[in-house]
DNA sequence: AGTTTGCTTCGATGGTGATCGAATTATTTG
DNA sequence: CAAATAATTCGATCACCATCGAAGCAAACT
């Protein structure tokens, strides 16, 4: 038939309601076991396992055994976005899920994409950053200049020297609810664990929404000089 | 259930092969008409029709219609990149598509690619147009030179003075297999039309492989002056 | 040892959706 | 006006695949 990637395949695999499901679950980018993961999909452990089989058969996730439990995990950042950009298709054309939540405003605000801040909080920061010129968008790709890498010291973070393709210190990830870019990549994430750390803010239970404090918000404000 | 947007939906549109096919067939940025889509996908009409409704609903194409022709294309760069995103995926999941069969040779010797010919017989007309300087390549863009035009003129293929950006006279195509340029566009067109009325060559049914007799491969080889 | 828990395999079932043949509508061409 | 082409609708068919019940395995607690 046709040459090339088979993105049928891929599709098809998301394309399932329930695998869809424990695909988002894991979007928060903590590990789940297969039960969890059941439940968080809706189905009885007998189909779970079925779907996690041809998941990571195919390489969406990995799987870690501890004991007689199986902890299942995106395999990578890039599965994440893939996920957010169809998060963003599925907005632009209005397919939501019939029931919204009171969660969704939470959700638009602040939340974790895999490992890192999304939402209109991740916006902001990732605007900051490229304002004061801490970050280079350069062809497509995502830089951290000098003064943004003492910036990350200055707060005790310390990012490897030298990166990988597979695992880049900036990226820059498309946010659905805004549709603006936000940072990915190592340095997103060492921002994300920084905020939770030093109490700016907390991850709500069973849940993607991050919640910042009153403190933790001013001081986030201060940090990327934002106006309001 | 479960709050947000609905990726599933998303994914199981593009996780059928037929509508996969097609819309890697719009990547390249060209509207095609439902025909053409329904060739490309290699299904028939009916079936094409059936899909290109689900995706234009859904919002993945959009359509404009010309006289008794339906024009498709994408609806935006974000579904492109979506698209390239999966493709991302696939690939390094290793999730190519497997064409395996005794078609394989044949179709890297000459095929059609929309309305042209592909494969080493194009790639070989498409240099010698080039080296005979009845092609010119410019910056980027490929031009019908005037003895180039009366090549064709003299082949009875007459070629519209002007042309437009949506059809334009000579397009260069990259040949997956030989990943060389072969010759698009209403010339690229008119020439393939023309070795198929003239019996020089024919169509296998119910696939891309052209076949070309005896006497038209050596018409052929004259035409474009190769050596064996 | 025996029991409970977590997960998987097997087998059967059912539903959804892709597909195409035939007929229909719309538009261009002769 | 008639014939040809592009696209669609309708209806029927068929294959695939998600789903779950039942049983099987493995690990961990008592």
């Amino acid at each position: 038939m046709k040459e090339g990637p088979n993105i049928a395949a891929v599709a098809a695999l998301i394309g399932d309601p329930a695998r869809a499901n424990m695909l988002q679950a894991l979007m928060n980018g903590v590990a789940l076991t297969a039960s969890e993961l059941a439940q968080e999909a809706g189905v009885t452990p007998q189909t779970s396992s079925f779907h996690l089989g041809k998941l990571s058969e195919a390489g969406l996730v990995c799987l870690r055994k501890q004991g007689r439990h199986k902890y299942y995990s995106l395999t990578g950042s890039d599965v994440a976005s893939l996920l957010e950009a169809l998060s963003g298709i599925a907005m632009r054309t209005g397919m939501t899920r019939v029931r919204t939540g009171p969660k969704e405003p939470a959700l638009r605000k602040a939340r974790v994409c895999y490992n890192h801040l999304a939402g209109d909080y991740g916006v902001q920061a990732y605007d900051s950053l490229l304002a004061r010129e801490f970050l280079l968008e350069e062809d497509e790709q995502l830089h951290l200049t000098l003064a943004g890498r003492s910036f990350f010291n200055d707060l005790g973070l310390v990012l490897p020297e030298k990166e990988t393709k597979r695992r880049p210190l900036c990226k820059s990830c498309l946010d659905w609810s805004v549709r603006r870019s936000h940072l990915a990549g190592l340095a997103g994430t060492a921002l994300l664990t920084y905020f939770l750390e030093e109490g700016w803010a907390r991850r709500i239970e069973g849940s993607r929404v991050i919640e910042f404090s009153k403190t933790g918000d001013s001081r986030f404000r201060s940090l990327f000089s934002l106006e309001i």
